[in-house]
DNA sequence: CTGAAAGCGCTTACAG
DNA sequence: CTGAAAGCGCTTACAG
């Protein structure tokens, strides 16, 4: 049998039809309910009989029929298709594994139930509406979701069910956070109880509107004055240039809190160029602690979100949103420091 | 305005409809025909004239519609999903960068054509048809596709176009691949050209019917031969925790190629823990060089396979096979070699 | 210039 | 136990 798709490239549009459940029915001397009813299932209250159910699916088979999902969907008002939204996508292959890891939670929890992943990036945020509520998506995880005024409106509006991930989301909907605030305090005791007192915490200007970011800042800052610590935090651009002339006009803080691991694992990689020894002339912390902490140099110490897990649950409670449920906010999920080899007491005195 | 999936939870059932071409052809008192092409175009023959389209746009703002893509698609029998099915999707936030590559590659070329990029993985051999004839996409990237002949007699009925990448696909599909055997070429010619005879390539278990695998390793073989030198090849897992043993056993090849940059890179991980210096006491080469390779230690070695503008290309050839074009198969895609830290002459005698 | 109607491939009340 | 029919929300020949 000709790939079919090849055959009307080939024949000029004239697309072999697909075999339909009415091509069923009629081979097989029933009505498409029968059909229906036999080879999906349903809520209907048809019966038919055993042989006449043999024969049916005899012909499907014969006639190697494949159900049309979107017809189905249409009809059902689902299709079996998760959005998983990000603001950043264009990151995804640049080293830091966040994006990865929340991928692969996701699509390993929503796979097994047949449903597929769809990636979402760079949504217009003043259309955001329109990309979620088109009937292609039966929900969508939305990473990051800014505090937008322009968003929210439209977020109010949406016919799907959101999960928000790593962000709150908008007032009432279902979100999967991780604890900025411990995740702070762990690194800084882990910090202070090595000596450091002059630690600077660093931004992307990139992410500004990240709310992780947003929140781990302000942990920071209230974490330090708690110590009677000075605050330092600054923003800089993706590729920490500005690292360089920071140190040039006097920047001394024996340790920098990356709000990223991207951040941090750049700061690293800076660092080591204008000849800095790491970790004694500076530690570095980062955020996140995949698998991209292991392959810095030197091994990045991070304070770890469990990405996957979390993303596992963002994924859960959608499909539970889907269903009709209504599940309750998860618990903020605990952070812990992955302590590896660029951190060590400052070589300088404090 | 009240959250349609928040109102659908609350009131148990009663979901507000979305509002459709017609509540909108009844609120400006025209046909939904004219609705349909002043809003969304379409090849019909209509006119509607300038008053009357003003009205119907207004309407459909006021009313907040938003087209349902879904009842769109089964009309014209298009999505606006494209599909990347990945083999083993899994090992995406493992570090290597390769799927993230394509993925953003391909994300990036289709995203601004309106489509929605879709993950499939794990997809069951034994029914490939199903997964992508059934109608939820108009498209599909598969790469590293299999010579298997379970796959091979589906794929003729499949629905879609397929572009393969990483792969040849089957007779007569359309396939973006580089230039294995110029870079098992470039890498061994480097390696000679430091002093290296005894060089083993190295495979993934886990990868067995990659095809890249295997055209790699055929085209290591040949080289090595046509050098006059011993062509040793060997399959490890994942993890080259055999590379242990393998050293014990008095394995003493002064370089390794391995297929991909995650076997090379955990190579190069397991060389270290065993307290060998490199790249002095063994070089190592990789394959891909994405980003990943500048993080390891020493920064590895690699031939570079150009993933992202590969899988613009396949993107791109999808998309106008999606709009019936008979695209030509592209040019094999050169390779080329980074040179990084992971390579130097050998320290033995070779 | 405009509308009524058929139909994409399904599901599911409804009526025998 | 089974079928005829309506309808999901669109598009597009067809007929004015």
């Amino acid at each position: 049998m000709m790939n079919r798709f090849i055959a009307e490239s080939t024949r000029k549009g004239i697309w072999t039809m697909a075999v339909t459940l009415k091509d069923i029915a009629k081979a097989a001397g029933v009505s498409t309910s029968a059909v229906s009813h036999i080879l999906h299932g349903g809520n209907s209250n048809i019966r038919v009989g055993e042989v006449k159910a043999a024969e049916i699916r005899r012909v499907a088979k014969d006639l190697n029929y494949i159900p049309n999902a979107l017809a189905r969907g249409l009809r059902v008002n689902r299709t079996h298709i998760v959005g998983v939204l990000f603001e950043n996508f264009a990151g995804i292959d640049s080293g830091p594994l966040y994006i990865a890891s929340l991928l692969n939670g996701v699509a390993r929890t929503v796979m097994p139930r047949h449903y597929i992943l769809a990636i979402l990036s760079e949504v217009d945020h003043d259309d955001v509406v329109g990309s979620l509520s088109n009937g292609r998506l039966d929900g969508v995880i939305w990473c990051k979701m800014a505090r937008d005024s322009r968003v929210a409106d439209q977020i109010r509006n949406c016919q799907i069910p959101i999960v928000a991930m790593n962000g709150r989301g908008e007032t009432g909907s279902i979100f999967v956070a991780c604890d900025n605030r411990m995740g702070i305090e762990l690194a800084i005791d882990h910090l202070v109880e090595l000596g450091h007192q002059r630690i600077l915490f660093v931004n992307e200007v990139e992410e500004d509107t990240a709310p992780d970011r947003i929140e781990r800042r302000s942990a920071f800052i209230d974490a330090m004055e708690r110590r009677g610590l000075q605050s330092d935090t600054v923003s800089w651009d993706w590729a920490m240039s500005s690292f360089v002339e920071y140190r040039k006009a006097g920047g001394n803080h024996t340790a920098i809190i990356g709000w990223s691991e991207r951040c941090a694992g750049q700061i690293l990689v800076r660092a080591r160029e204008i000849g800095l020894e790491l970790p004694g002339d500076l530690s570095v912390v980062g955020f996140d602690s995949t698998n991209y902490c292991e392959t810095t140099t030197p091994r990045l110490t991070a304070i770890r979100q469990p990405i996957g897990e979390m993303a596992e649950m963002a994924a859960r409670l959608l499909l539970r949103l889907i269903d009709g449920e209504q599940p309750e906010c998860p618990p903020i999920f605990p952070c812990s420091l992955d302590v590896r080899r660029s951190t060590a007491a400052p070589r300088q005195k404090s």
